[in-house]
Order: structure tokens, then sequence, then C-alpha cells
DNA sequence: AGATCATATGCGGAAATGCGCATATACTTT
DNA sequence: AAAGTATATGCGCATTTCCGCATATGATCT
């Protein structure tokens, strides 16, 4: 019970959902996910966090970026379902198109990233 | 994305996820709840407002009484895609069986209920 | 080692949430 | 109409959530 509804308390929340619809599209450092929503880096960070910390997405090193990515060992049990529920949702919303937009866009390196 | 991330705040709190899980087994009016769920009157109704206000169920009036069942109307979206989710959550869960078996002995009238 | 870059986190404040208490509202019965 | 019962709601408070700012951590490069 107390899993399930730190579940759901991760995904009430707009920027964790459009986090999580952007991961679904391809996997990102903290640095695209911040230039494609265009929220400040700890605001993202600490998103991230929560949602990994409830087991949607997880984490690797890659150099001085940390990947992040759609955690599919979770698949099986009922975040997989919410996850399955999201990748059928949303895909008209304005707000998610623009993230998508952006990400393209996105750059992993050079200068521009922090600013 | 309003809506979709009101519907998650809704199931994002324990009492309601026992509430819809109560809703579940069969319709109940406020003093059933506040029954089967050992809490006070103003917390099963308030709760029971956000999950109508999120879609999930809806409200008639029986005499005295208004009755709260599961909103089938919304089984065509995503707040359906949850409830279905939660059909097959949580049968095993302590609390959602104590919950339940309180409702049984829960009477809809006669004094006591207020209490 | 020192500089630099990406990410994580402690802290403080603003806003939202959850709940108890008391009271208001809606309906029924006498 | 008055009393009684079930439910809704205004208010205040304690707790939690969210975020920006500044700083810490971890890794890379020279």
């Amino acid at each position: 019970m107390r899993e399930f509804v730190k579940g759901f308390k991760a995904l009430s929340d707009e920027t964790r959902i459009r986090i999580l619809k952007l991961l679904l599209e391809r996997e990102c450092c903290v640095c695209e996910v911040m230039q494609a929503l265009v929220i400040s880096q700890s605001r993202a960070s600490r998103n991230l966090g929560i949602l990994q910390d409830a087991g949607f997405i997880k984490a690797r090193r890659d150099g001085l970026w940390v990947i992040y990515s759609i955690d599919e060992r979770g698949m099986a049990s009922y975040s997989g379902a919410l996850v399955e529920l999201l990748k059928n949702s949303l895909d008209r919303d304005e707000t998610i198109s623009m993230d998508r937009e952006r990400l393209r866009g996105a750059v992993r390196v050079g200068p521009g990233c922090e600013k």
C-alpha cells in the first residue's frame, strides 16, 4: 500500500508527467530534461530523483552525465501498468508536444547547456 | 493534462485509495465509508468529494443518504484504466482486508451511526 | 593537484494538502 | 413548524510539497 500510494504521488505532478513522457521518447541526461521542459537544473534533478525512487525510471552514469531512462524492471508490477497508460495518453497535449520539439534541439554537451 | 494530473492527485492518498477499493466492492453511503475505514464524517465526505470531482465516482441521493459508487462513465477514458488497475491491486493488503471486513458489519441507519 | 562541467542536495519560504471542530444544509418524520 | 438524521463545508492548524538559491559531490581533463 505504501509503495502503491508513493507511485501515484510521483505521478501527481505535471513536471514529472512531462519528464516521463519525455523519457518514453528516449533516454535523457538531466541537462536535456531541463532544456526540453525549460526548467531549472535543481528542479529537473529533484523530480528525476522522485521518479526514480518510485521505481519508474533508472539512472546510469556515462562519464560526466547521468542518463535517465524508463525502468523496465517495474514493468511487471503496477508501475508498469501506469507507464503503459501514460504511453497512450497526452500525445496530443500542447505542452507535451512542445517538450518533444525542444528535445530535438537539445544538446548534451558544449557551452550554453548550463548558461 | 490538467485533468490527467488531477486524477493522479486524487489517487495519491491512502484514504482515497481505501475508499475506492471499498466502492469497488459495492456502493456505499458516507455513513458506511466512515464506519468501514474508521474515520471521521468530515474526512469521509471530503475525500469522497475529491474522488467525485476527479471523475472516479458519482453520487445519488436516496432519502436521507447520499450513495456513492464507481462512475462507469469514466471507464472509457484514462480514469477507467486507473480504476481497472486498482481492481487488480491491493487485494491482499491488510488495511484493505480490514476495511472490507468492517464494511460487512456496517449499518446504514439506526443509532450509533454518527457517534 | 587544480580547473571545469554535470548533477545532487541542504536550506528557507510560499503554496498546497489533510484533517478536526463546529456549523450549515438537505431531507424526513412527527 | 420543529426536531432529528445524514451529509457538506468554512475555518484554523499542522504537515507536506515544490522550488529557487547556493553549495556540495563526482567525474573528466590539463
